[in-house]
DNA sequence: CACAACTATGAATATTTTATGAAAATATTT
DNA sequence: AAATATTTTCATAAAATATTCATAGTTGTG
């Protein structure tokens, strides 16, 4: 599903125009005044607010100040002229993108695609499902699927190979797969984590002794893939 | 679906003793100050807010203005004394009930059903039905039927089996079931959930040491499907 | 108000599953 | 071959979960 953006903007005419523009590639909710943003806010839940700060009655500043004092929606401010202390004021309201007119609808997408990427990241994947190639690890269920089939899981193995995952394609050391499992303390030669990997292997892997999917990297850890 | 109540007062002991007991019959949100009642607002859409007005920091008049900003969520005031003043103050608001401190829990019951009502009303729905598969529970009656035939459950079973219902396919861990069922504090070894997950499963499944309901995520939680 | 029926709750016990360390076996590097 | 790193097996302790039992509290009824 595409992401949502709620448009800010007392130019209607330039509102429209960019909301034309902007459908194409997501769905828009438009404002224009500072108590219909957050009603729509309210309602509708956008991923991302641009804001037109040169708005009549409650003023661009205030709405940002309220939407943070709500949410972490990311946010973008237009403007005629971005002076430096504009800049820092949005900074410290934990805005999260500038773009001053006139700019380019390239530039704008670029920047909206820039600020959704960013602030994605943040949330892991959607729907709390970690996909790697033919491997299925619902975070939801805490059930893991290898092509379809269930694979029965323990806690602990559920575990560490969730933290595989979320790094696939890069190699883990061993000390921190450790750390990141079973704390800080319990340090030095504890093979209990190659004991897991272990598990791990002959329920994961077709030929245990030649995996495919959690490969060891010598004199450094494991990784999945 | 039960109603969503969103309580907002920064006298802790009361504000939890007055959850503990609606959330018998409703889904209770908290918020002790003006800000957070803003972000409980906007996450969780609460059909009701309870306000008592004399919070600190923004105060309650404040909080009720900007809800009405964005929405026409219906709002009862808490307040320890009501002058006609301010009666005048939130008619303008829009606000719909006054309750005065102290009051009888029958009483706060009995407004809050009278103005769930009156709003509910414009949007009489039949959404008080969960249907999970065969297995149906109706919210209104309180009864849950298991393709067609009754269950007969107790109170607390009801409310267990709603909460796994509302989320089925979906694991819940036991620390958040406990804590919807019985409240914060209850927290540590208590063993009662795992009584009550036995005591459905008796009454729900066809064979209760092999539960095709209500599974258990080891190492986790429950969940229902 | 006393009685019965029902409920909530804690605790004791039984059962199943998982975590863990250590040792033996195998592979890899030097 | 010796030293080091990793894999594999095994036995046992520990933890998590299921089940039963007993008791106190609650509600409703005549």
């Amino acid at each position: 599903m595409s992401s949502k953006i709620l448009l800010v903007d007392n130019d209607i005419p330039l509102q429209t125009m960019l909301a034309e523009h902007l459908q194409k590639v997501y769905r828009v909710v438009t404002a224009s005044n500072g108590q219909e943003t957050m009603r729509k806010a309210f309602i509708e839940h956008p991923h991302l607010v641009i804001v037109e700060v040169d708005l009549p009655g409650m003023d661009g500043w205030e709405v940002i100040a309220r939407l943070r004092e709500i949410s972490s929606i990311p946010i973008i401010i237009l403007s005629k002229k971005t002076s430096e202390a504009d800049k820092l004021r949005g900074f410290t309201l934990g805005v999260d993108d500038y773009i001053t007119k006139p700019f380019s609808y390239a530039e704008l997408l670029a920047r909206i695609n820039a600020v959704l990427n960013r602030t994605r990241r943040g949330t892991g994947t959607l729907e709390n499902i970690l996909i790697v190639d033919d491997l299925m690890i619902d975070l939801n269920r805490r059930e893991v699927r290898l092509d379809t089939k269930l694979v029965d899981l323990t806690p602990t193995e559920f575990r560490l190979l969730e933290i595989l995952a979320r790094r696939h394609g890069k190699a883990v050391s061993e000390d921190e797969l450790t750390k990141q499992m079973w704390g800080d303390y319990r340090h030095e030669g504890s093979t209990i984590l190659r004991r897991y990997i272990w598990s791990l292997r002959s329920k994961l892997e077709e030929d245990p002794a030649n995996p495919k999917w959690i490969v060891t990297v010598r004199g450094f850890g494991y990784m999945l893939e």
